[in-house]
DNA sequence: TACAAAAATACAAACGTTTGCACAAAAAAC
DNA sequence: GTTTTTTGTGCAAACGTTTGTATTTTTGTA
């Protein structure tokens, strides 16, 4: 059973493809008899536009790509799916890659993309990446990147951050609020803005407090929740620490298992508070204070921002969007 | 800037189109060294080929429609995640849409899909489809389908499920061999195939033990923590249950807060058995225990059956993959 | 009734590939 | 040295749209 196109809607009419196209778009060059009857037709021969014609006609195509370190991570998947709601009734279709936080990968995907001829690219790079040439390179073939949580100013186009420096902020001040005053930072790698953001505002958190900034109580690459437990460990024996501020929830769940392991109480001895709101920060016992980083806002955003882009045809070069993030305050930081 | 066509390699090598895109395809009838010519000329312009103008030409795409209820669930992004992980290397693409658990939405996604002339459908169906026509419409079309987790029969092609019957009955036998013989059991929709045999299992196992089948301990549409919270409530303040087995992990988290709601013990006085393994099912207090629900391994299997069915042109028809499950004891269930 | 303006449709080229067939040149076979 | 086979290229059409321009038809006006 062939595909009926636009050519068999013409033929069974006794009009020419191109009537058909002008009434199928809704063209208004074409009488509303011709197109009623385009319509009728197009239905009875369960016409299916070919959107591969279309866009190779139209040299653009209705498909933005997506390029993220991990499609399954919490965070990422809820920016996808966000972005996919905002898209799907904006008439675009998604793309997605994942990097797998390698750069081969991410430039390897990056090709795909463009070989797909795709009408823009949202995207957070790999934790590997530090030269942004691949994907400078889509901006100057005049593919739209719009970035997203991890973004590098080097690349043209808007970028859509998380409020890192004012999370970690609150965060630390609240620690400091609530009697804490040795208190460590588990992190990520420097190399990435989000994480060199939320040292910055655990800086200004200590210093505002009139506390001394202590290097060593800062562990850089401490993200998961086994790196975060032996580096806590390591912490709580020498340092005589009695809070951590993780970057992330899973550190900070290490962290909490760590001052468990030594005997000590959450948050009676140490307080703890994380970031990211993951589903399971409310969950465990006790509850995680944390900041929240809110991916749907993030991804609606980002959707939205690709579309005006693309509308205005590249604009809102440098734009930085700031989503605002909140504090939440549970049970493993009051005492 | 525009891209560089094979046309333009063409023009600056002396010879024709067809001779240039045989070269890049590695085609035996053009000579190594004309081959390499286009290769290093293709590199020096920046050559990028034009998957939607060969899409068009070649009438198949290389993308791989990907239909989920939700693109945010642990889930189904993990199943996700490992479709793209085998389906990239091949040389595959992804385009992904979220039915939002709707019938309609889901209709209209399988429409964009063929819009797309993917080359397949990887999909798993909404909560609300009991007709099937639409997905059946896209097999008539030649576009294969491989269903995963939620399946029908009536849609041709292979199919990739859980073997949920043997957790089910594996998760009751254990709180039966544990102590518990008044089993109360929290499930969804039976419209879905996935709820009916996790009911078989658990009645299975329950007539195997010689307990009697009560049907007022069974609860459909309990699926979220807040459905789990309140119906586990109302079981246990009038069916004296002693165990629930939740055909999720989260009507399972539900039942356990109802439990301690109530005054009552995990497992001591009431055991907990989930469905699932959600990443939060080891990190929560009791450690839930729960049968384990391989979604990278189901992914990489509907990938590599997809694969197959492409190659071997649309065989495969009714094929049922069945992926084993593993009941993980931990702490909610052993008095 | 004639003529201009407006509306509706037709024509044809283009988007960038792929591929069956034709053809020439080189190599192999006789 | 002729014929056959092999090897390498070229030619041209096709995939299904879209769109600028030309042409026809309709409508309005004098």
């Amino acid at each position: 059973m062939r595909r009926a196109t636009i050519i068999d809607i013409a033929l069974a009419l006794g009009v020419t493809p191109s009537t058909v196209s002008r009434a199928l778009a809704g063209n208004s060059r074409v009488s509303l008899t011709t197109r009623q009857k385009v319509l009728n037709k197009a239905a009875e021969l369960g016409y299916q536009p070919n959107v591969v014609a279309s866009s190779l006609r139209k040299g653009t195509s209705d498909t933005i790509g997506m390029l993220v370190p991990r499609i399954n991570r919490n965070f990422f998947s809820h920016v996808i799916s966000a972005v996919e709601e905002v898209l799907n009734p904006a008439g675009f279709n998604l793309l997605i890659c994942q990097s797998h936080e390698r750069l081969i990968k991410e430039r390897q995907a990056i090709q795909v993309l463009l070989k797909n001829r795709v009408a823009g690219i949202i995207m957070s790079h790999s934790i590997e990446t530090t030269d942004f040439e691949h994907i400078i390179q889509a901006t100057r073939q005049r593919v739209p990147v719009v970035q997203f949580d991890r973004v590098n100013k080097l690349i043209p186009g808007p970028r859509i951050v998380n409020d890192n420096f004012t999370g970690a902020h609150l965060a630390v001040k609240h620690l400091i609020r609530n009697g804490y005053n040795r208190i460590a930072h588990l992190t990520g790698s420097m190399a990435v803005n989000v994480y060199q953001e939320r040292l910055n505002g655990y800086k200004y958190a200590i210093d505002e407090a009139g506390l001394v900034f202590e290097p060593s109580m800062v562990i850089e690459n401490a993200i998961t929740r086994e790196t975060g437990f032996e580096e806590a460990l390591k912490l709580i024996a020498k340092n005589k620490v009695d809070a951590f501020f993780c970057a992330g929830d899973f550190s900070a769940t290490g962290a909490i298992q760590a001052i468990q392991h030594s005997g000590l109480k959450v948050p009676t001895d140490i307080g703890v508070v994380g970031f990211a709101n993951e589903p399971f920060a409310e969950i465990i016992a006790p509850k995680l204070s944390t900041v929240e980083q809110n991916a749907y806002d993030m991804g609606i955003r980002a959707a939205k921002s690709m579309i005006k882009v693309i509308a205005d045809n590249n604009s809102g070069d440098g734009i930085e969007e700031i989503v605002p993030v909140r504090l939440l305050v549970r049970e493993s930081s009051v005492k």
